[in-house]
RNA sequence: GCCGGUGUGUCGGAAUUGGCAGACGAGGCAGACUCAAAAUCUGUUGGUGGCAACACCGUAUGGGUUCAAGUCCCAUCACCGGCACCA
């Protein structure tokens, strides 16, 4: 009698065993993979089942490369600067690297239960000096490049945070990270000039096997438009005002002009009578916060009392303020065609200003237009030399045009911002820069790096605007690197960010402090070859990566562009709403959170890795159900159990287990390659049902045995272990190389096919593969004979090798 | 508003890309074992009608293309995600 399935026996056994006897080893022969994890914040919480399923994606892609015979890279590390452990520090009073510590232990305790094979010698950690001695390093190269500039500017402030934030890091108008709304602070600020990189970040990501969706997300953040720039005269005054356009084909019907409250011309424009009202609309503009601004989706303005020259056919054109026009944008000034523009449309009949259509349908004006007409297609009207002519032909040629007769140019645009890169928070690395009053910014030299984070009293963040590190004089105060005279540092730090933008190359080479990564490695080991994560990055981390590595690359630190040539994002797990049902995010305070730890305890290991990929497509969100991993334990101990039996059977191979044995290898290896991992669960539960039905009767082969064990290594690889070895496999299962398949082995010579009449399946009937047509209609029609009795047959169709179907009237 | 995605039994989900819809699992029902329960094993399980063989209906809704549609086309609805005055 076999023994059954001991998950808790197997799963400690091969632990000590991997443990002392690794099995991805580099021999110098075997060509890289690097498969990346995105790393974890090392969050008080612990981890839940949701936070397992990339990591046993990732895990389950390693071992398959390794049985493949690569040596992998598998790396993890800590993300440990940010909000929530300062958070916690001001809380309670313990000091965030004590506190990121404690959970840093705890959490990989955690991972470790996944028996994912990572490599622990390169783990990093972006708190750690030596770490982010490197990530103040880039800085200072930035810097040195004119990358990072310091602007004072009104930047989106979170007041729950007490820090200034990125523009990718609000979202509708509230902090990503506490949701508060974000207001406006004009402060001084770091920069950095992720807009010189826009058009290559943009067009690289051709070169990327990403998911559409995320490529997609980038394309619309970047947000490249082609069209013009047009300079119109101020009437009366010596003034110039350039707006930007994408649809110069329309200058004809540019009835006005809109400035941003925000532009340098706006209260310069205003005459006599309307200078009062000017500024209180410039002010008012000024005190509203961006939730406000893009709330109010009922257009305001006010006129300026000032006419622009329509270069083109010397109208005069109103110039108006209003806030719809974003000053940062173009060139903070719009000529508005109201015929073809819907925001133009509202704001030309709130305040009751002309209309001129230049493009038609039909060749027709429109009578009363109700709604503007923004299709490009048409043909000119009311527009001089242009009438009669497509206006698409036009909108392509005008920037051209315009350029020659010299009213502007042809430019593009891009709706990417430079990224604020200060924040006024304590858990964070310093930015590497010493204020001097005579020399002005001066980067702290690379012989002095790291700018060590100095221990604070009050981490509490001030509000004011300036870091809790302005407190600390004895700090501040300093010497100018360049003339040595009183100087003092910069107290902001830098966003979580910064270190996570570079993190993967580190892991490569985590212990030189000579340079940010040894050049011979880094061509070596790099880039990553496939990254697996949360969707959630799309823009920012992903985004940020990019521009880091193009900037390295640049410098020639590494000899590649572009960091991750394949991208995995998994679907959340989600746990039920206790009172709606409904899918949500497992959360403490909904009390739907499932630990793994208590998973692993009751059912092992592997049972939940399995689960983890049975319960539903990975790319797909999926709500977890305790009861579902009973059902894959129980395919588990069955299949535990069909080995051992087997085992003591020791059964003849034979012709039909050989193909089941291909057949097998090729479903596992088509649908793990197509990353449909539900499947492969499902394919192995579909195989064992079938080999325990053998087992009744002839009985399953060692090899055939071997080979399933190969191949469900990587999912369960505890379970693979130890079955290889109970079947007297050489050394390790994951030495032991992937099944291969023949194709010619997993056709069948003989088939069941569908025969249909009129499309709907009537009888089934067994024909040789390679049986001719003629033969097989014959067969079908034999087999519906009663069926087709009086019936006039029209049509026969056989595909081959799929079905028969007869038409009969 | 614009862009993208999704919609299949009681539930999670399959369907080689136009070829037997519901694989695999969960749950249910029935049975075996048991004093009993759990575990395990066996059978069954989309709906309607029928004793039955079988027939009809069925992949969000309505239409279409096709010998054949979950899959392709057109329209509509619902939910999810991204962007959101970017001229």
């Amino acid at each position: 009698m076999a023994t059954s399935y001991n998950h808790r026996l197997i799963e400690g056994k091969w632990r000590e065993k991997w443990e002392k006897d690794p099995v991805n080893v580099e021999d110098g022969k075997k060509p890289k993979y690097y498969c990346l994890d995105m790393f974890p914040y090392p969050s008080g919480n612990g981890l839940h089942v949701g936070h397992w399923r990339g990591y046993v994606i990732s895990d389950v892609w390693s071992r398959y490369k390794m049985m493949q015979g690569y040596y992998l890279i598998h790396p993890m590390g800590w993300d440990a600067f940010g909000l929530p452990a300062e958070n916690y520090a001001i809380q309670h009073g313990i000091h965030p690297s004590i506190s990121t510590a404690e959970n840093v232990a705890n959490i990989k305790k955690q991972i470790n239960e996944i028996a994912a094979i990572y490599d622990w010698d390169r783990e990093v950690n972006t708190t750690d000096p030596n770490y982010y001695k490197w990530t103040q390093w880039i800085f200072v190269k930035m810097f040195n490049e004119g990358l990072a500039y310091e602007k004072e500017m009104p930047i989106n402030w979170c007041p729950s945070c007490k820090t200034g934030l990125a523009n990718e890091e609000v979202v509708d108008g509230k902090c990503e990270r506490c949701h508060s709304e974000v207001t406006k602070k004009n402060l001084r600020q770091w920069m950095l000039k992720i807009t010189a990189y826009a058009e290559r970040l943009l067009s690289d990501l051709d070169k990327l096997d990403w998911p559409e969706k995320v490529k997609k997300m980038q394309t619309d953040w970047i947000g490249k438009s082609y069209g013009a720039e047009v300079d119109f005269k101020v009437d009366g005054m010596d003034e110039t005002i350039t707006v930007y356009t994408t649809r110069p084909d329309t200058l004809y019907g540019a009835t006005f002009m809109v400035l941003a409250p925000e532009h340098a011309l706006a209260a310069k424009l205003a005459t006599d009578e309307t200078r009062a009202a000017v500024e209180k609309y410039i002010y008012d503009a000024s005190m509203k916060s961006n939730v406000d601004r893009m709330q109010d989706k009922e257009k305001t303005g006010v006129f300026t009392g000032s006419y622009a020259i329509n270069p083109l056919n010397g109208a005069k054109t109103p110039i108006w303020l209003s806030d719809y026009v974003l000053a940062d944008y173009g060139t903070g000034a719009i000529m508005c065609v109201p015929a073809h523009d819907d925001r133009d449309f509202a704001f030309a009949k709130k305040f009751d200003l002309p209309i001129i259509q230049v493009i038609a349908e039909d060749g027709k004006e429109i009578e009363n237009m109700e709604e503007a007409y923004t299709d490009a297609r048409g043909t000119m009207i009311n527009s001089g030399e242009w009438n009669g002519r497509e206006s698409a032909d036009l909108k392509r040629e005008a920037p051209k045009m315009i350029e020659k007769l010299g009213y502007g140019k042809k430019t593009v645009n891009y709706k990417l911002r430079d990224w604020v890169f200060s924040r006024q928070r304590y858990w964070g690395e310093p930015i590497p820069i010493i204020h001097c009053p005579d020399c002005g910014a001066v980067a702290v030299p690379e012989d002095q790096l790291p700018v060590l984070l100095p221990d604070v009293e009050k981490y509490e963040p001030t509000g004011t605007g300036e870091s809790p590190l302005a407190a600390i004089d004895s700090w501040v105060n300093t010497t100018c690197p360049k003339c040595g005279k009183p100087a003092k540092r910069e107290t902001n730090t830098m966003p979580q960010w910064a270190g996570s933008s570079w993190y993967f190359l580190r892991y490569v080479d985590n212990k030189n402090d000579k340079a940010l990564v040894d050049k011979e490695k880094a061509h070596k080991y790099l880039p990553v070859d496939m990254y697996i994560g949360g969707v959630e990055h799309a823009v920012l981390h992903l985004l940020y990566s990019r521009f880091y590595t193009k900037f390295l690359y640049d410098i020639g630190v590494v000899d590649f562009d572009e960091p991750f040539k394949k991208l995995f994002n998994q679907g959340m797990i989600c746990g039920r709403d206790r009172e709606t049902g409904a899918a949500t995010k497992m959360s403490k305070s909904l009390g739907n959170i499932v630990s793994p730890d208590d998973m692993v305890r009751d059912y092992g290991c592997d049972a939940l890795r399995l689960y983890e990929l049975f319960i539903g497509p990975p790319e797909l969100d999926s709500i977890w159900d305790d009861r579902g991993i009973d059902g894959v334990y129980r395919f588990l101990a069955r299949f535990y159990t069909m080995v051992m039996n087997n085992i003591e059977k020791n059964a003849e191979e034979t012709d039909e287990l050989v193909k089941l044995r291909h057949k097998l290898t090729h479903v596992i290896t088509t649908r793990l390659e197509s990353f449909s991992l539900n499947t492969v669960i499902s394919g192995f539960m579909e195989y064992n049902n079938k080999f325990v039905e053998l087992t009744k009767t002839t009985g399953v082969d060692k090899e055939t045995l071997k080979t399933m064990v190969r191949l469900i290594a990587p999912f369960a690889p505890h379970v693979g272990e130890e079955l290889w070895e109970c079947l007297g496999g050489d050394g390790s299962v994951f030495a032991a190389g992937w099944p291969e398949y023949d194709e010619n082995m997993i056709s069948d010579n003989v088939i069941t096919i569908p025969v249909q009449i009129n499309g709907k399946t009537k009888a089934t009937i067994d024909i040789a593969a390679d049986e001719a047509k003629d033969d097989v209609l014959a067969k079908g029609k034999e087999a519906l004979a009663d069926k087709l009795n009086g019936l006039n047959i029209i049509k026969e169709i056989y595909v081959p090798g799929k079905i028969v179907n007869i038409v009969a009237k």
